[in-house]
DNA sequence: AATGAATGAGAGTTCATTCAT
DNA sequence: CATGAATGAACTCTCATTCAT
């Protein structure tokens, strides 16, 4: 009889639309992906969709920060590491595993097309930051701890970092046959490597 | 007497109109550019860009087919050498010299969003594809002659050193401060200490 | 709870739109009547012609299988009878009453130019078809009562009776004064003499 | 040396470019039958086009006089007959040899669905009106010769002979079959029929 | 006289968003 | 809560027409 909305519903619903959503954007990008194709993958009717994101922007928007956040989760689950290397190689694998959802990598492509939208261009700088900063904190430490290269400052080994982790997930959504599985030792080798610095 | 068409006049006029696309597109993307943005930023009438393209998917066709065009002319270039690790160095310097068109990042990026449209997908395998091609024939080479790890075969390194460049372009496209002066050096010793391989 | 769908609400939508269609493509031919001129007559937005029909061309041919519609309901009207020549009379009435509403001569004959669009060549000659195959059905049987002629088959009697009745129809939607009240009884004794035959 | 415009050459000009619009519009109706289009079948450029009619609609006006002097060249030759009946015999004959060229049923049927340009509509008028005077003059002759019926009007009967003629014509241009050739005769002995009057 | 490159108004169509039910 | 009919701004593309050559 009590009106008052069951928030654990609401909150499976908002969550049934970002998965269609990814399905449908990572398809189809992210002007390719009509609303009406997301409320039909989602099985919504249109109306039901702007009741629970104000636009299609906010429902980007709501992806892009569910990403960020868990940046943050990472960052708490690595925070007792007392072992540097160890936690950029966890940084690592967390990078090949969110790879395998097939998804990920067409919907970063889709919304690395997104510039305008001055709100997304935020919350993607912000995820980015999130990363970097992680990357950046635990860097400094292994740089103090001797162990990877000095040669270049940890923000710019953290670029350069990025750089590899986000060519792997695009790799993957382009090239039949680069896969998470077969490829993801040589994503850690090659890190590795590169943090050792040449010789 | 007639105004007979001249091909000079008409190819210089298309190039003016693939110099605004680049920029627009880069600037919003493949959907985000309108062919009325693209036609002011041209300064032409919106039927001039009809006159010359047969579509807004032709003209993205046309460029796609112009830096394919640009890897052939490479090929060419380097038909001669014997030595596969200038080869293979050039290659390199190649993309770092593309990638300080600030433009291009944007504009590859852009379009690696655009999934629909078969033709578009197509054209930019076809890009890939050449692309893919130059570095596994020097690859394969250098291999033979003893100058690169042997532990992945010739395509799978081709896979990484495209990882690597792309992920260079859209570095640059993406992050404030990355840029290819200060980054082309690193990116060279990074390519360079991935294709000697682990110790 | 939900809006479910009115079908009759529905429906009634859609013969409005047909309806304004008619008007406006009566006074002004199938090209002349913008989609933007058919919603200003229906009183409705852009969009909703969109919502009940998929394109122009989906509009037309939906009037026009509403046309062959009615046909089969006068087949079915005359099943029962016994006497050929009173079926007969029964098609020549149904064209003069037809005849009685202004637009549809003129609609007619801005079909009738539409040569392109196959889709809508098709479902013209359906209708043709469905006219004809009446008219033949009844002509034969009279034929066989010895009422008609037969000089001449059934079916080029067909053609000659639409040649008159079509004839008839635009007349009324070219020439003022020429009118289905005034003229309607000759159009009856021209077709009943033309089918009894030169003397 | 002169630069005087050559007045047959210029004609014959004229006449090219008519004489593809007739085969194109005959083909695609008016609107579908784009100045390129007809200038293609012409052999000329699009601005020649334009150097000698003023519109798209001037060429259409150009056209429909043609066909209304032609009207009045039959009536001077008529005008020497003293018999009444072989007057309209004449103008039957006529109508069906000019239904042998096939794009003539075409480009009528065309023609009449352009209702707006207004002077499209006072030419069609005008060359309706040549067609019913000359008509009317010699039903009306015939009539007090006491030749045809006289219970209608010379200027209805006129109007049920150009029912038929134009009907004719049109049956010509959409169904498969019915030619001038075979037709023609039922033609010529309905139209007597007609005028004979019932019994 | 003849050409065709250039133009821009206007066409059909899509789609995010609103709101009565 | 949920719906989907209704909306109109904005898009791509067509085409008659102009004008420099």
């Amino acid at each position: 009889m009590a009106r008052t909305v069951d928030p654990q519903r609401h909150e499976a619903r908002r969550l049934q639309i970002i998965d269609a959503a990814l399905t449908v954007i990572s398809a189809r990008g992210y002007e390719g992906a009509t609303t009406a194709a997301i409320c039909r993958e989602a099985g919504i009717g249109s109306g039901t969709f702007f009741h629970y994101f104000p636009t299609k922007v906010g429902l980007l928007l709501a992806i892009l920060a569910l990403g960020t956040a868990e940046v943050g989760e990472l960052a708490e689950r690595l925070a007792d590491l007392d072992e540097p290397m160890a936690a950029l190689e966890e940084i690592v694998d967390q990078a090949i595993a969110d790879a395998a959802d097939p998804r990920v990598g067409g919907f970063v492509l889709a919304v690395a097309a997104v510039m305008h939208e001055p709100k997304a261009v935020a919350a993607l700088q912000a995820d980015e930051d999130a990363h970097r900063a992680l990357l950046t904190e635990w860097l400094t430490r292994a740089q103090e701890a001797g162990q990877v290269r000095t040669d270049l400052p940890a923000d710019r080994l953290a670029s350069w970092v990025r750089l590899l982790l986000d060519g792997f997930l695009e790799r993957i959504a382009t090239e039949e046959g680069f896969t998470a599985e077969r490829e993801g030792p040589v994503l850690r080798e090659t890190v590795l490597g590169f943090l050792a610095g040449a010789h």
